[in-house]
DNA sequence: CTTATACTGCACTCACGGGTCCAGATTGAT
DNA sequence: ATCAATCTGGACCCGTGAGTGCAGTATAAG
């Protein structure tokens, strides 16, 4: 496994590792620029400082050099989302100002250019490569929502959040926070002023704890089924977090 | 304006009508199915029964082709969302019903495989014509976005939303609507079960109206209801399944 | 120092598709 | 019926880029 993210079993190991990191960059790097169409292997090859036959030493096609790429930026954002999110595991913290970071950790990931070439690539490759768009939302979307999903679930069970439906709530506060962002940025084709992504990271966990604040008139038995819920989804979702062998 | 979308204005009245809306659609179609590199220009020509001179007789060259077909597309998107948006002028409705009514039919349109082929065809096309993302933002989340504050703006100044800033919660509406939906489809590419559509909608309305509603709800009915009904359609949520390298 | 493996630069083949030209068939208007 | 504009089918030119082959050179291991 290891630095092998694409189908590349063949030409896995073949080759200079250092030569083959610097193609995966410079492919990603390309790719964002040009998208996959124009970007010719030629110039992957260039912006790599490689010589064109090296690129097929260690990747059969083009189409493999795109998964390779896709996957290792896929992988870089998903390590980054995570630790922003696990900023949320201090459960003494107070909760609006913890929350209102760990917001505005995820949008600076989310709205980064590599996360928008990362969603642009993967929506005009939807045709051609399926198989790229559930590695990018396994490592993605997918992933994220599930740990920000159980930072939630805990915060609830605490008392500080009102029971809730995890997933449900971590898939809201992600849509809240990266669906403006990205109409803003025209698709992330144009940064937006600092000063409107705070202004978007407010409003979100404002709404968001508006809608989710622990709320005090409830009658306990009324909650119970809920909790049960959210107790039994915590506890499905707490063994994956960890690293895979 | 008129039918002549894009900027062709040396060909706009060239040719006959009916084939010039032919081979729109097609194009639509054909860019949709396959994206703009891997669609030829026979391919479209064949879609709309017409010979590959003839799209040259009204387009200058397949750009052109792409942007007619894109801001036609656009502009039945527009006209679709705003209709829906137009159902809440009716203030006497009980709010609750009436919102959840134009979230399912905002929610059909922007998860509609036109929808879905805009934003794909949009995105992939972001370098190469940075002029689209703008026809398609100003007639589709910006006008909509704007229509739907202007509702909501008008529900706050009646009582029955609290104080809010429309374009914000309008903006956050359609997130709440968009995003989710846009990620369990894959970015589009396989059909949401309706059950989920469906509680994706209970949930942003419940989140909405959490926030945005004016005073007082909810007993603890109101509050544990819905959660009830998500958590029964999201039971079959993908589960965790150990992370391949 | 030797050797195997990988990298380089270059030239090459080949398929594909954008865009054009032309001769002939069709069509709408007068 | 006649004419002008348009459509059709096919052939054609040409640039581009994926992928390969080869001869020579750098480099790590023994």
């Amino acid at each position: 496994m290891s630095a092998n993210g694409a189908g590349t079993a063949d030409h896995g190991s073949r080759g200079r590792i250092d030569k083959r990191r610097a193609i995966v960059d410079a492919a990603f790097t390309v790719f964002a620029r040009a998208g996959y169409e124009q970007a010719s292997v030629q110039d992957i090859a260039d912006e790599a400082g490689v010589a064109k036959p090296t690129v097929y030493n260690h990747f059969p096609d083009k189409d493999a050099v795109l998964t390779a790429a896709v996957t290792a930026a896929a992988r870089t954002l998903l390590a980054e989302n995570l630790a922003v999110v696990e900023q949320l595991r201090e459960t003494d913290a107070p909760l609006e100002p913890a929350l209102r970071a760990v917001a505005t950790g995820l949008q600076q990931v989310c709205g980064s250019p590599r996360a928008h070439a990362l969603r642009r690539i993967t929506y005009s490759q939807l045709n051609r490569q399926p198989e790229l768009i559930d590695i990018v939302q396994a490592r993605t979307w997918g992933r994220v929502a599930q740990a920000l999903a159980d930072r939630l679930a805990c915060l609830s069970l605490a008392g500080r959040l009102r029971p809730l439906e995890p997933a449900q709530a971590a898939e809201q506060l992600l849509a809240l926070l990266s669906a403006p962002i990205e109409n803003r940025s025209r698709l992330g084709s144009r940064p937006v002023p600092a000063g409107e992504s705070a202004a978007i990271v407010d409003a979100a966990v404002d709404t968001f704890l508006r809608a989710y604040h622990h709320v005090e008139l409830t009658s306990a038995d009324e909650l119970a089924a809920p909790l049960r819920t959210t107790a039994a989804a915590l506890a499905d979702r707490r063994r994956p977090e960890g690293v895979q062998a």
